[in-house]
DNA sequence: CTAGTGCACTGGTCTGACCAGTAGGCTACG
DNA sequence: CGTAGCCTACTGGTCAGACCAGTGCACTAG
Protein backbone atom coordinates (compact mmCIF):
# COMPACT_ATOMS: atom_id res chain seq x y z
CA UNK A 1 0.00 0.00 0.00
CA UNK A 2 0.82 3.77 -0.19
CA UNK A 3 2.11 5.32 -2.98
CA UNK A 4 0.35 6.25 -6.10
CA UNK A 5 -1.70 3.56 -7.47
CA UNK A 6 -1.45 3.75 -11.53
CA UNK A 7 -3.38 2.13 -13.58
CA UNK A 8 -2.54 0.61 -16.71
CA UNK A 9 -3.20 2.71 -19.71
CA UNK A 10 -5.18 0.46 -21.94
CA UNK A 11 -4.31 1.97 -25.75
CA UNK A 12 -7.64 3.53 -26.87
CA UNK A 13 -8.47 2.72 -30.55
CA UNK A 14 -9.05 6.24 -32.82
CA UNK A 15 -12.91 4.67 -33.72
CA UNK A 16 -13.54 4.15 -30.04
CA UNK A 17 -12.64 7.74 -29.05
CA UNK A 18 -14.85 8.96 -32.37
CA UNK A 19 -17.66 6.74 -30.80
CA UNK A 20 -17.07 8.31 -27.50
CA UNK A 21 -17.82 12.09 -28.78
CA UNK A 22 -20.95 11.05 -30.86
CA UNK A 23 -22.20 9.02 -28.23
CA UNK A 24 -21.90 12.29 -25.58
CA UNK A 25 -23.55 14.31 -27.87
CA UNK A 26 -26.30 12.47 -28.58
CA UNK A 27 -26.58 11.66 -24.53
CA UNK A 28 -25.98 15.32 -23.60
CA UNK A 29 -29.15 16.21 -25.76
CA UNK A 30 -26.36 18.01 -28.65
CA UNK A 31 -27.51 15.80 -31.31
CA UNK A 32 -31.26 15.21 -30.86
CA UNK A 33 -33.12 12.20 -32.42
CA UNK A 34 -34.01 12.58 -36.32
CA UNK A 35 -31.32 15.32 -36.43
CA UNK A 36 -28.09 14.43 -38.66
CA UNK A 37 -24.18 13.49 -38.39
CA UNK A 38 -22.15 14.98 -40.82
CA UNK A 39 -20.71 13.07 -43.77
CA UNK A 40 -18.75 10.32 -43.46
CA UNK A 41 -16.26 12.69 -45.46
CA UNK A 42 -16.94 15.68 -43.49
CA UNK A 43 -16.65 13.88 -39.92
CA UNK A 44 -13.26 12.55 -41.23
CA UNK A 45 -11.51 16.38 -41.29
CA UNK A 46 -13.23 16.53 -38.06
CA UNK A 47 -11.79 14.18 -36.14
CA UNK A 48 -8.78 13.87 -38.06
CA UNK A 49 -9.12 9.88 -38.93
CA UNK A 50 -9.68 8.40 -41.91
CA UNK A 51 -12.46 7.14 -43.44
CA UNK A 52 -12.20 3.72 -42.14
CA UNK A 53 -12.22 4.42 -39.07
CA UNK A 54 -15.04 6.89 -39.05
CA UNK A 55 -16.90 4.27 -40.44
CA UNK A 56 -15.93 1.71 -37.95
CA UNK A 57 -17.03 4.19 -35.24
CA UNK A 58 -20.76 4.51 -37.21
CA UNK A 59 -20.95 0.58 -37.43
CA UNK A 60 -20.75 0.37 -33.17
CA UNK A 61 -23.05 3.37 -33.07
CA UNK A 62 -25.48 1.42 -35.31
CA UNK A 63 -24.70 -1.71 -33.73
CA UNK A 64 -26.31 0.08 -30.83
CA UNK A 65 -29.52 1.59 -32.36
CA UNK A 66 -28.07 4.97 -31.75
CA UNK A 67 -27.83 6.10 -35.70
CA UNK A 68 -28.72 4.88 -39.15
CA UNK A 69 -27.22 5.31 -42.48
CA UNK A 70 -28.54 4.46 -45.65
CA UNK A 71 -26.73 4.86 -48.76
CA UNK A 72 -26.70 7.87 -50.51
CA UNK A 73 -28.79 10.06 -47.95
CA UNK A 74 -27.22 13.59 -48.59
CA UNK A 75 -27.29 14.59 -45.14
CA UNK A 76 -25.08 11.78 -43.43
CA UNK A 77 -26.47 9.24 -40.78
CA UNK A 78 -29.69 9.92 -39.08
CA UNK A 79 -29.44 10.06 -35.17
CA UNK A 80 -32.41 7.64 -33.95
CA UNK A 81 -34.91 8.12 -31.74
CA UNK A 82 -34.81 5.58 -28.52
CA UNK A 83 -35.45 2.06 -29.36
CA UNK A 84 -35.29 -1.07 -27.72
CA UNK A 85 -34.13 -2.60 -30.55
CA UNK A 86 -30.17 -2.81 -28.96
CA UNK A 87 -31.45 -4.22 -26.21
CA UNK A 88 -33.64 -6.71 -27.69
CA UNK A 89 -30.52 -7.71 -29.82
CA UNK A 90 -28.48 -8.11 -26.62
CA UNK A 91 -31.11 -10.27 -24.88
CA UNK A 92 -32.33 -12.23 -27.65
CA UNK A 93 -27.86 -12.85 -28.08
CA UNK A 94 -28.47 -14.05 -24.13
CA UNK A 95 -31.27 -16.19 -24.57
CA UNK A 96 -28.57 -18.16 -27.40
CA UNK A 97 -25.37 -18.24 -25.31
CA UNK A 98 -26.65 -17.99 -21.99
CA UNK A 99 -28.98 -20.53 -22.70
CA UNK A 100 -31.28 -19.57 -21.26
CA UNK A 101 -34.39 -21.78 -20.92
CA UNK A 102 -37.91 -20.88 -22.05
CA UNK A 103 -39.13 -21.72 -18.36
CA UNK A 104 -36.72 -18.53 -17.51
CA UNK A 105 -38.13 -16.73 -19.97
CA UNK A 106 -41.80 -17.47 -18.83
CA UNK A 107 -41.17 -16.92 -15.16
CA UNK A 108 -39.31 -13.28 -15.89
CA UNK A 109 -42.61 -12.57 -17.66
CA UNK A 110 -44.53 -13.87 -14.78
CA UNK A 111 -42.68 -11.23 -12.66
CA UNK A 112 -42.69 -8.38 -14.60
CA UNK A 113 -46.40 -8.60 -16.00
CA UNK A 114 -47.59 -9.34 -12.46
CA UNK A 115 -45.80 -6.08 -11.22
CA UNK A 116 -47.37 -4.58 -13.97
CA UNK A 117 -50.35 -5.21 -13.49
CA UNK A 118 -50.16 -4.56 -9.73
CA UNK A 119 -48.89 -1.06 -10.35
CA UNK A 120 -51.22 -0.25 -13.02
CA UNK A 121 -54.17 -1.19 -10.86
CA UNK A 122 -53.42 1.44 -8.66
CA UNK A 123 -52.54 3.98 -11.54
CA UNK A 124 -54.56 3.49 -14.71
CA UNK A 125 -56.28 5.99 -16.27
CA UNK A 126 -60.06 5.27 -17.19
CA UNK A 127 -58.55 5.99 -21.03
CA UNK A 128 -55.99 2.73 -20.41
CA UNK A 129 -58.70 0.53 -18.77
CA UNK A 130 -60.47 1.04 -22.38
CA UNK A 131 -57.71 0.15 -23.93
CA UNK A 132 -57.12 -2.95 -22.40
CA UNK A 133 -60.96 -3.95 -22.71
CA UNK A 134 -60.82 -3.38 -26.55
CA UNK A 135 -57.63 -5.71 -26.90
CA UNK A 136 -59.78 -8.02 -24.65
CA UNK A 137 -62.27 -7.51 -27.54
CA UNK A 138 -60.41 -7.86 -29.84
CA UNK A 139 -58.57 -11.10 -28.54
CA UNK A 140 -62.63 -12.25 -28.58
CA UNK A 141 -63.27 -11.71 -31.84
CA UNK A 142 -60.13 -12.99 -33.40
CA UNK A 143 -60.76 -16.36 -31.28
CA UNK A 144 -64.25 -16.11 -33.10
CA UNK A 145 -62.69 -16.31 -36.17
CA UNK A 146 -60.37 -19.05 -35.49
CA UNK A 147 -63.05 -21.07 -34.64
CA UNK A 148 -64.65 -20.25 -37.81
CA UNK A 149 -61.38 -21.21 -39.55
CA UNK A 150 -59.90 -17.73 -39.95
CA UNK A 151 -56.40 -18.18 -41.73
CA UNK A 152 -54.22 -15.78 -40.03
CA UNK A 153 -56.56 -15.28 -36.72
CA UNK A 154 -53.64 -16.55 -34.44
CA UNK A 155 -51.69 -13.83 -35.13
CA UNK A 156 -54.38 -11.30 -34.99
CA UNK A 157 -54.99 -13.08 -31.60
CA UNK A 158 -50.88 -12.69 -30.65
CA UNK A 159 -51.37 -8.80 -31.94
CA UNK A 160 -54.36 -7.99 -29.76
CA UNK A 161 -52.20 -10.00 -26.39
CA UNK A 162 -49.67 -7.93 -27.19
CA UNK A 163 -51.41 -5.04 -26.87
CA UNK A 164 -53.30 -5.89 -23.93
CA UNK A 165 -49.79 -6.59 -22.37
CA UNK A 166 -49.11 -3.21 -23.62
CA UNK A 167 -51.44 -0.82 -22.01
CA UNK A 168 -51.09 -2.98 -18.97
CA UNK A 169 -47.43 -2.25 -18.65
CA UNK A 170 -47.73 1.33 -19.55
CA UNK A 171 -50.48 1.84 -17.22
CA UNK A 172 -48.24 0.64 -14.75
CA UNK A 173 -45.96 3.62 -15.31
CA UNK A 174 -42.61 2.02 -15.73
CA UNK A 175 -41.14 2.24 -18.78
CA UNK A 176 -38.07 0.02 -17.96
CA UNK A 177 -40.74 -2.55 -17.15
CA UNK A 178 -42.71 -1.75 -20.11
CA UNK A 179 -39.44 -2.27 -22.15
CA UNK A 180 -38.33 -5.49 -20.55
CA UNK A 181 -42.13 -7.37 -21.25
CA UNK A 182 -42.10 -6.37 -24.67
CA UNK A 183 -38.56 -7.54 -25.63
CA UNK A 184 -39.14 -10.73 -23.54
CA UNK A 185 -42.39 -11.23 -24.75
CA UNK A 186 -41.06 -11.39 -28.13
CA UNK A 187 -38.27 -13.93 -27.57
CA UNK A 188 -40.80 -16.33 -26.03
CA UNK A 189 -43.23 -15.71 -28.33
CA UNK A 190 -40.36 -16.55 -31.68
CA UNK A 191 -39.25 -19.67 -29.66
CA UNK A 192 -42.94 -21.30 -29.56
CA UNK A 193 -44.76 -19.56 -32.62
CA UNK A 194 -44.51 -22.77 -34.49
CA UNK A 195 -46.03 -25.15 -31.55
CA UNK A 196 -48.91 -22.63 -30.89
CA UNK A 197 -50.05 -22.74 -34.48
CA UNK A 198 -50.25 -26.68 -34.56
CA UNK A 199 -51.84 -26.81 -31.29
CA UNK A 200 -54.94 -28.67 -31.76
CA UNK A 201 -56.99 -27.76 -29.24
CA UNK A 202 -56.13 -24.16 -29.79
CA UNK A 203 -59.52 -22.84 -29.42
CA UNK A 204 -60.11 -23.48 -25.92
CA UNK A 205 -56.78 -22.14 -24.96
CA UNK A 206 -57.86 -18.91 -26.37
CA UNK A 207 -60.60 -19.00 -24.62
CA UNK A 208 -59.58 -19.73 -21.29
CA UNK A 209 -57.05 -16.83 -22.40
CA UNK A 210 -59.93 -14.68 -23.09
CA UNK A 211 -61.38 -15.58 -19.81
CA UNK A 212 -57.94 -15.10 -17.66
CA UNK A 213 -57.74 -11.79 -19.08
CA UNK A 214 -61.47 -10.27 -18.13
CA UNK A 215 -60.70 -11.59 -14.61
CA UNK A 216 -57.14 -9.38 -14.59
CA UNK A 217 -59.10 -6.61 -15.82
CA UNK A 218 -62.09 -7.00 -13.28
CA UNK A 219 -59.59 -7.21 -10.74
CA UNK A 220 -57.58 -3.62 -11.69
CA UNK A 221 -60.74 -1.90 -12.34
CA UNK A 222 -61.54 -2.64 -8.88
CA UNK A 223 -58.33 -1.73 -7.46
CA UNK A 224 -57.15 -4.80 -6.14
CA UNK A 225 -53.77 -4.99 -7.42
CA UNK A 226 -52.38 -8.00 -5.44
CA UNK A 227 -55.54 -10.07 -6.93
CA UNK A 228 -54.77 -8.84 -10.12
CA UNK A 229 -51.58 -9.50 -9.87
CA UNK A 230 -52.14 -13.76 -8.52
CA UNK A 231 -54.43 -13.65 -11.48
CA UNK A 232 -51.71 -12.35 -14.22
CA UNK A 233 -49.23 -14.87 -12.91
CA UNK A 234 -52.02 -17.69 -13.40
CA UNK A 235 -52.73 -16.78 -17.23
CA UNK A 236 -49.36 -16.42 -18.07
CA UNK A 237 -48.83 -19.96 -16.24
CA UNK A 238 -51.85 -21.62 -18.10
CA UNK A 239 -51.10 -20.60 -21.19
CA UNK A 240 -47.33 -21.26 -21.54
CA UNK A 241 -46.65 -24.31 -18.72
CA UNK A 242 -47.68 -26.66 -21.90
CA UNK A 243 -44.69 -25.59 -23.68
CA UNK A 244 -42.11 -25.46 -20.52
CA UNK A 245 -39.94 -28.29 -19.45
CA UNK A 246 -41.89 -30.41 -17.23
CA UNK A 247 -38.84 -29.97 -14.55
CA UNK A 248 -39.04 -26.27 -15.30
CA UNK A 249 -42.68 -26.17 -14.25
CA UNK A 250 -41.62 -26.37 -10.37
CA UNK A 251 -39.72 -22.88 -10.28
CA UNK A 252 -43.39 -21.38 -12.42
CA UNK A 253 -45.66 -22.55 -9.45
CA UNK A 254 -43.95 -20.97 -6.61
CA UNK A 255 -44.45 -18.19 -8.32
CA UNK A 256 -47.81 -19.00 -7.62
CA UNK A 257 -48.24 -18.95 -4.23
CA UNK B 1 -55.94 -9.22 -51.16
CA UNK B 2 -55.18 -12.61 -52.81
CA UNK B 3 -52.17 -12.91 -55.14
CA UNK B 4 -48.61 -13.16 -53.58
CA UNK B 5 -47.78 -10.39 -51.59
CA UNK B 6 -44.02 -9.59 -51.77
CA UNK B 7 -41.63 -8.16 -49.39
CA UNK B 8 -39.36 -5.66 -50.43
CA UNK B 9 -36.18 -6.99 -50.62
CA UNK B 10 -34.02 -4.38 -48.48
CA UNK B 11 -30.09 -4.71 -49.53
CA UNK B 12 -28.55 -6.09 -46.99
CA UNK B 13 -24.81 -4.95 -46.39
CA UNK B 14 -21.92 -6.97 -47.46
CA UNK B 15 -20.73 -6.50 -43.52
CA UNK B 16 -23.98 -7.88 -42.19
CA UNK B 17 -23.65 -10.67 -44.08
CA UNK B 18 -20.47 -11.56 -42.50
CA UNK B 19 -21.97 -10.62 -39.20
CA UNK B 20 -24.76 -12.84 -39.95
CA UNK B 21 -22.16 -15.97 -40.62
CA UNK B 22 -20.29 -15.52 -37.62
CA UNK B 23 -22.81 -14.99 -35.09
CA UNK B 24 -24.39 -18.31 -36.69
CA UNK B 25 -21.24 -20.07 -35.85
CA UNK B 26 -20.89 -18.91 -32.20
CA UNK B 27 -24.89 -19.78 -31.82
CA UNK B 28 -25.04 -22.95 -33.07
CA UNK B 29 -21.79 -24.12 -31.23
CA UNK B 30 -19.27 -24.16 -34.18
CA UNK B 31 -17.56 -21.55 -32.40
CA UNK B 32 -16.91 -21.89 -28.40
CA UNK B 33 -16.15 -19.37 -26.07
CA UNK B 34 -11.81 -18.86 -26.25
CA UNK B 35 -11.87 -20.48 -29.27
CA UNK B 36 -10.57 -18.12 -32.32
CA UNK B 37 -11.58 -16.58 -35.48
CA UNK B 38 -9.63 -16.78 -38.37
CA UNK B 39 -7.19 -13.52 -39.01
CA UNK B 40 -8.70 -10.61 -40.49
CA UNK B 41 -6.86 -11.50 -44.01
CA UNK B 42 -7.97 -14.91 -43.77
CA UNK B 43 -11.67 -14.30 -43.78
CA UNK B 44 -11.30 -11.77 -46.23
CA UNK B 45 -10.91 -14.57 -48.48
CA UNK B 46 -13.35 -16.65 -47.02
CA UNK B 47 -15.82 -14.24 -47.20
CA UNK B 48 -14.38 -13.08 -50.50
CA UNK B 49 -15.03 -9.61 -49.21
CA UNK B 50 -12.40 -6.66 -48.86
CA UNK B 51 -10.80 -5.90 -45.30
CA UNK B 52 -12.84 -2.93 -44.54
CA UNK B 53 -15.82 -5.20 -44.70
CA UNK B 54 -14.91 -7.84 -42.19
CA UNK B 55 -13.60 -5.37 -40.30
CA UNK B 56 -16.68 -3.25 -40.06
CA UNK B 57 -18.38 -6.72 -38.76
CA UNK B 58 -16.25 -7.13 -37.14
CA UNK B 59 -16.54 -4.33 -34.62
CA UNK B 60 -20.54 -5.26 -34.44
CA UNK B 61 -19.76 -8.95 -33.32
CA UNK B 62 -17.13 -6.67 -30.90
CA UNK B 63 -20.05 -4.51 -29.89
CA UNK B 64 -22.49 -7.10 -29.35
CA UNK B 65 -19.55 -8.80 -27.13
CA UNK B 66 -18.99 -11.56 -28.84
CA UNK B 67 -15.76 -11.52 -29.68
CA UNK B 68 -12.63 -9.35 -29.10
CA UNK B 69 -9.94 -8.46 -31.29
CA UNK B 70 -6.15 -7.83 -29.78
CA UNK B 71 -3.62 -5.95 -32.07
CA UNK B 72 -0.65 -7.98 -32.94
CA UNK B 73 -2.37 -11.57 -31.91
CA UNK B 74 -1.65 -14.19 -34.40
CA UNK B 75 -4.32 -16.35 -33.53
CA UNK B 76 -6.89 -13.70 -34.59
CA UNK B 77 -10.11 -12.30 -32.42
CA UNK B 78 -11.49 -14.30 -29.73
CA UNK B 79 -15.03 -15.57 -29.49
CA UNK B 80 -15.81 -14.50 -25.95
CA UNK B 81 -17.68 -16.10 -23.28
CA UNK B 82 -20.96 -14.75 -22.24
CA UNK B 83 -20.97 -11.79 -20.88
CA UNK B 84 -23.87 -9.49 -19.64
CA UNK B 85 -22.13 -6.45 -20.93
CA UNK B 86 -23.84 -5.83 -24.25
CA UNK B 87 -27.29 -5.98 -22.24
CA UNK B 88 -26.03 -3.25 -19.84
CA UNK B 89 -24.82 -1.21 -22.13
CA UNK B 90 -27.65 -1.30 -24.29
CA UNK B 91 -29.57 -0.54 -20.61
CA UNK B 92 -27.09 1.91 -19.68
CA UNK B 93 -27.77 3.78 -23.15
CA UNK B 94 -31.48 2.87 -22.52
CA UNK B 95 -31.05 4.87 -19.19
CA UNK B 96 -30.10 7.91 -20.59
CA UNK B 97 -31.53 7.69 -23.53
CA UNK B 98 -35.28 7.19 -22.94
CA UNK B 99 -34.72 8.98 -19.43
CA UNK B 100 -35.20 6.37 -17.41
CA UNK B 101 -35.38 7.70 -13.21
CA UNK B 102 -33.85 6.48 -10.57
CA UNK B 103 -37.58 5.71 -9.21
CA UNK B 104 -38.12 3.70 -12.16
CA UNK B 105 -34.57 1.69 -11.50
CA UNK B 106 -35.23 1.20 -8.51
CA UNK B 107 -38.73 -0.27 -8.48
CA UNK B 108 -37.23 -2.57 -11.36
CA UNK B 109 -35.08 -3.71 -8.64
CA UNK B 110 -37.64 -4.14 -6.14
CA UNK B 111 -39.65 -6.50 -8.48
CA UNK B 112 -36.66 -8.89 -9.80
CA UNK B 113 -34.85 -8.74 -6.00
CA UNK B 114 -38.45 -9.74 -4.38
CA UNK B 115 -39.02 -12.31 -6.89
CA UNK B 116 -35.52 -13.60 -6.61
CA UNK B 117 -35.56 -13.62 -2.92
CA UNK B 118 -39.05 -15.36 -3.53
CA UNK B 119 -37.66 -18.07 -5.31
CA UNK B 120 -34.67 -18.10 -3.32
CA UNK B 121 -36.61 -18.98 -0.53
CA UNK B 122 -37.74 -22.23 -1.73
CA UNK B 123 -34.96 -23.20 -4.00
CA UNK B 124 -31.99 -22.05 -1.99
CA UNK B 125 -29.24 -24.68 -0.91
CA UNK B 126 -27.29 -24.42 1.99
CA UNK B 127 -24.54 -23.35 0.79
CA UNK B 128 -26.54 -20.70 -0.81
CA UNK B 129 -27.72 -20.10 2.62
CA UNK B 130 -24.26 -19.49 4.13
CA UNK B 131 -22.88 -17.27 1.02
CA UNK B 132 -25.74 -14.90 1.91
CA UNK B 133 -24.57 -14.89 5.52
CA UNK B 134 -20.85 -14.07 4.63
CA UNK B 135 -22.57 -11.38 2.49
CA UNK B 136 -24.11 -10.13 5.43
CA UNK B 137 -21.10 -10.53 8.01
CA UNK B 138 -18.93 -8.62 5.09
CA UNK B 139 -21.59 -5.99 5.24
CA UNK B 140 -21.21 -5.74 9.23
CA UNK B 141 -17.49 -5.74 8.85
CA UNK B 142 -17.44 -2.52 6.57
CA UNK B 143 -19.93 -0.35 8.65
CA UNK B 144 -17.66 -0.64 11.35
CA UNK B 145 -14.98 0.08 9.59
CA UNK B 146 -16.43 3.10 8.75
CA UNK B 147 -17.84 3.79 11.82
CA UNK B 148 -13.42 3.45 12.76
CA UNK B 149 -13.47 6.11 10.25
CA UNK B 150 -12.38 3.64 7.40
CA UNK B 151 -11.45 5.13 4.33
CA UNK B 152 -12.78 2.28 1.79
CA UNK B 153 -15.28 0.82 4.10
CA UNK B 154 -18.51 2.11 1.61
CA UNK B 155 -16.70 0.57 -1.12
CA UNK B 156 -16.08 -2.56 0.55
CA UNK B 157 -20.31 -2.35 1.94
CA UNK B 158 -21.40 -2.11 -1.38
CA UNK B 159 -19.23 -4.93 -2.87
CA UNK B 160 -21.03 -7.11 0.10
CA UNK B 161 -24.14 -5.80 -0.83
CA UNK B 162 -23.45 -6.63 -4.09
CA UNK B 163 -22.68 -9.91 -3.16
CA UNK B 164 -25.62 -10.74 -0.42
CA UNK B 165 -27.95 -10.35 -3.54
CA UNK B 166 -26.06 -12.13 -6.24
CA UNK B 167 -26.39 -14.51 -4.01
CA UNK B 168 -30.34 -14.29 -3.61
CA UNK B 169 -30.33 -14.10 -7.56
CA UNK B 170 -28.39 -17.48 -7.95
CA UNK B 171 -30.20 -19.44 -5.36
CA UNK B 172 -33.35 -17.86 -7.38
CA UNK B 173 -32.19 -19.90 -9.95
CA UNK B 174 -33.65 -17.66 -13.07
CA UNK B 175 -30.36 -16.50 -14.80
CA UNK B 176 -32.06 -13.78 -16.41
CA UNK B 177 -33.71 -11.99 -13.33
CA UNK B 178 -29.94 -12.54 -12.01
CA UNK B 179 -28.55 -10.89 -14.99
CA UNK B 180 -30.70 -8.15 -15.34
CA UNK B 181 -30.33 -7.40 -11.54
CA UNK B 182 -27.10 -7.22 -11.68
CA UNK B 183 -27.25 -4.43 -14.51
CA UNK B 184 -29.44 -2.13 -12.89
CA UNK B 185 -27.94 -2.73 -9.84
CA UNK B 186 -24.58 -1.34 -11.31
CA UNK B 187 -26.60 1.74 -12.94
CA UNK B 188 -28.52 2.86 -9.66
CA UNK B 189 -25.08 2.75 -7.56
CA UNK B 190 -23.14 4.56 -10.19
CA UNK B 191 -26.33 7.10 -10.65
CA UNK B 192 -26.32 7.83 -7.16
CA UNK B 193 -22.61 6.93 -5.71
CA UNK B 194 -21.50 10.83 -5.04
CA UNK B 195 -24.70 11.02 -2.86
CA UNK B 196 -24.23 8.07 -0.92
CA UNK B 197 -20.67 8.80 -0.02
CA UNK B 198 -21.62 12.45 0.91
CA UNK B 199 -24.32 10.67 3.19
CA UNK B 200 -23.86 12.45 6.51
CA UNK B 201 -25.24 9.72 8.50
CA UNK B 202 -23.98 7.09 6.63
CA UNK B 203 -23.06 4.80 9.21
CA UNK B 204 -27.37 4.48 10.43
CA UNK B 205 -28.25 3.80 6.82
CA UNK B 206 -25.67 1.05 6.88
CA UNK B 207 -27.07 -0.58 10.60
CA UNK B 208 -30.31 -0.43 9.34
CA UNK B 209 -29.61 -1.84 5.91
CA UNK B 210 -28.03 -4.90 7.92
CA UNK B 211 -30.62 -5.24 9.69
CA UNK B 212 -33.09 -5.21 6.94
CA UNK B 213 -30.70 -8.30 5.44
CA UNK B 214 -31.00 -10.15 8.47
CA UNK B 215 -34.50 -10.33 8.54
CA UNK B 216 -35.01 -11.54 4.83
CA UNK B 217 -32.47 -13.96 5.39
CA UNK B 218 -34.25 -15.46 8.45
CA UNK B 219 -37.23 -15.74 5.81
CA UNK B 220 -35.88 -17.21 3.78
CA UNK B 221 -34.14 -19.79 5.53
CA UNK B 222 -37.80 -20.80 7.29
CA UNK B 223 -38.70 -20.94 3.84
CA UNK B 224 -41.05 -18.54 3.59
CA UNK B 225 -41.31 -17.04 0.21
CA UNK B 226 -43.66 -14.07 0.29
CA UNK B 227 -42.92 -12.43 3.80
CA UNK B 228 -38.81 -12.49 2.32
CA UNK B 229 -40.55 -10.62 -0.43
CA UNK B 230 -41.86 -8.63 1.28
CA UNK B 231 -39.21 -7.55 3.60
CA UNK B 232 -36.80 -7.42 0.54
CA UNK B 233 -39.01 -4.96 -0.95
CA UNK B 234 -39.18 -2.72 2.03
CA UNK B 235 -35.31 -2.69 2.52
CA UNK B 236 -34.62 -1.54 -1.22
CA UNK B 237 -37.03 0.90 -0.52
CA UNK B 238 -35.69 2.46 3.06
CA UNK B 239 -32.48 2.34 1.47
CA UNK B 240 -32.98 4.35 -1.81
CA UNK B 241 -36.11 6.61 -1.08
CA UNK B 242 -33.93 9.28 -0.06
CA UNK B 243 -32.53 9.36 -3.05
CA UNK B 244 -35.92 9.37 -5.29
CA UNK B 245 -37.72 12.10 -6.14
CA UNK B 246 -40.94 12.80 -4.08
CA UNK B 247 -43.28 12.68 -6.82
CA UNK B 248 -42.01 9.15 -7.05
CA UNK B 249 -41.87 7.60 -3.99
CA UNK B 250 -45.82 6.56 -3.99
CA UNK B 251 -45.28 4.19 -7.27
CA UNK B 252 -42.77 2.82 -5.32
CA UNK B 253 -45.02 2.34 -2.21
CA UNK B 254 -47.59 0.86 -4.43
CA UNK B 255 -45.02 -2.34 -4.17
CA UNK B 256 -45.28 -2.53 -0.45
CA UNK B 257 -48.41 -3.33 -0.49
C1' DC C 1 -46.48 25.72 -62.62
C1' DT C 2 -45.15 21.10 -63.20
C1' DA C 3 -42.69 17.03 -64.92
C1' DG C 4 -38.49 15.35 -66.11
C1' DT C 5 -33.48 15.38 -66.17
C1' DG C 6 -28.84 15.90 -64.68
C1' DC C 7 -25.46 16.54 -61.23
C1' DA C 8 -23.19 16.71 -56.96
C1' DC C 9 -22.68 14.08 -53.26
C1' DT C 10 -23.68 10.21 -50.37
C1' DG C 11 -22.63 5.63 -48.28
C1' DG C 12 -20.77 0.80 -49.52
C1' DT C 13 -16.94 -1.58 -51.03
C1' DC C 14 -12.39 -2.54 -52.68
C1' DT C 15 -7.22 -2.19 -53.11
C1' DG C 16 -2.93 -1.50 -51.31
C1' DA C 17 0.03 0.35 -48.09
C1' DC C 18 2.38 1.38 -43.53
C1' DC C 19 3.00 0.95 -38.53
C1' DA C 20 3.40 -0.92 -33.84
C1' DG C 21 2.99 -4.83 -31.48
C1' DT C 22 2.95 -9.89 -30.44
C1' DA C 23 4.34 -14.90 -30.32
C1' DG C 24 7.22 -18.30 -31.21
C1' DG C 25 11.14 -20.07 -33.38
C1' DC C 26 16.10 -19.49 -33.74
C1' DT C 27 20.55 -18.44 -32.27
C1' DA C 28 24.25 -17.67 -29.40
C1' DC C 29 25.88 -17.77 -25.09
C1' DG C 30 26.56 -19.87 -20.49
C1' DC D 1 22.39 -29.23 -22.93
C1' DG D 2 19.57 -25.35 -21.21
C1' DT D 3 18.27 -20.82 -21.42
C1' DA D 4 18.26 -15.85 -22.37
C1' DG D 5 17.71 -12.89 -25.83
C1' DC D 6 17.01 -11.60 -30.54
C1' DC D 7 14.39 -11.96 -35.17
C1' DT D 8 11.05 -12.63 -38.13
C1' DA D 9 6.64 -13.49 -39.79
C1' DC D 10 2.63 -12.47 -38.74
C1' DT D 11 -1.25 -9.74 -36.46
C1' DG D 12 -4.66 -5.85 -35.90
C1' DG D 13 -5.09 -0.57 -36.35
C1' DT D 14 -4.96 3.06 -39.42
C1' DC D 15 -4.48 5.58 -43.51
C1' DA D 16 -4.97 7.07 -48.54
C1' DG D 17 -7.24 6.85 -52.70
C1' DA D 18 -10.42 4.87 -55.89
C1' DC D 19 -14.88 3.19 -57.97
C1' DC D 20 -19.85 2.32 -57.95
C1' DA D 21 -24.87 2.56 -57.27
C1' DG D 22 -28.08 5.24 -55.36
C1' DT D 23 -30.28 9.63 -53.49
C1' DG D 24 -32.07 14.50 -53.24
C1' DC D 25 -32.17 18.80 -55.15
C1' DA D 26 -31.73 22.26 -58.40
C1' DC D 27 -32.38 23.29 -62.79
C1' DT D 28 -34.63 23.05 -67.15
C1' DA D 29 -37.97 22.12 -70.70
C1' DG D 30 -42.60 21.60 -71.49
Amino acid sequence: MGGPRFEPVRAVRAYERVVEQVEEAIESGVLVPGGRLPSERELMTQFSVSRSTVREALRVLQARGLVRSRPGDPHGAEVLPFSPAALHKSMTTLARVAELSLGELVQFRMVLDASAVLLAARLRTEEQLAEMYAAVAAMRAAAEADDAGGGTSEEAFGAADMAFHDAIARAGGNKLVQICTDVVRSIVVKLIADRIAGEPDRGSLMRRSIRHHEEVIAAVRAGDGPLAARLSRKAMYDYYAGYVEESERSALRALLE
